[in-house]
DNA sequence: AAATATATTAGTGTAATACTAACTCAAGGT
DNA sequence: ACCTTGAGTTAGTATTACACTAATATATTT
């Protein structure tokens, strides 16, 4: 699954918000992203277009989809965090810089990585390398 | 300096052509890029708006301003090379990767890591770290 | 000079990202 | 009952990056 840069922001901030028990509404996405709650929808259409989540009343989810693909765009971040890490790199810039990367890198090279890193099961910050949700 | 993924490209071509001791021709370019003559075009006005280049006859050469934008685009990319190498990535992937993010990388975060990784000289293929033009 | 190759210009199209303006709808307060 | 407020949505616009075709200009080569 191929995600823009802006398609990634927005579903790792659902995938983070769910795991405090509510969905996101619209205008906590909108706030998160930084933008106006028409861009959000743009992104939520083409989040659902793309089968990633699924809407009622304002309220977002992940679909199965959408929590494998939140899975992997966060075990990516959080491998890259600590390959960066490993290297001397504050906690906080390996964050920023992953941020812009994990959505490129190949789930099969991630885990690559991963193995030739111990296969490490938290990142710099603690968060699990697997979220589950 | 901030480029776009595609004057990237274009950018690292005309580099490293120039080390071929002439300067590469819109059509090499292209080929190189996979595109269009036009598109080549397009690409070379933002870099000339830029001051990354200048042009004569179909001839294109770095400025001074745009040696150094080179040089640490490459000097990214082979520390992020010998990063991922030093995980057990092949090379060949080390590199395709590298190609997708050195752009991205700010250069004190590349000198803080490249001072981390012992200070390399070469790349994983043995191309020169520090490449004088 | 004619043919070929290269360079360029103008115009078009798509995708990603973001906006404003206007409309709907529900919940509360008075 | 009415009005305000907040949230969600739709429609339309704008910008930037990227790519194309068609047509024109310039240069080289035979």
């Amino acid at each position: 699954m191929e995600l823009t840069h802006r398609e990634r922001d927005c579903l790792v901030f659902i995938g983070n918000d769910i795991k405090g028990g509510f969905p996101d509404r619209l205008i906590d996405l909108s706030k998160k992203l930084k933008v106006k709650p028409p861009t959000t929808i743009q992104l939520l259409d083409k989040l659902e277009s793309k089968g990633l989540i699924s809407r009622k009343g304002g309220m977002v989810i992940l679909t199965d989809n959408g929590k494998k693909i939140y899975h992997d765009v966060t075990e990516s971040h959080r491998i890259i965090e600590v390959m960066l890490y490993s290297y001397g790199i504050p906690k906080g810039e390996c964050c920023e810089v992953a941020s812009e990367i994990d959505y490129v890198f190949k789930h099969d090279l991630i885990e690559r990585l991963s193995s030739n890193l111990g296969n490490p099961k938290l990142c710099p910050h603690g968060n699990p390398v697997n979220e589950e949700l």
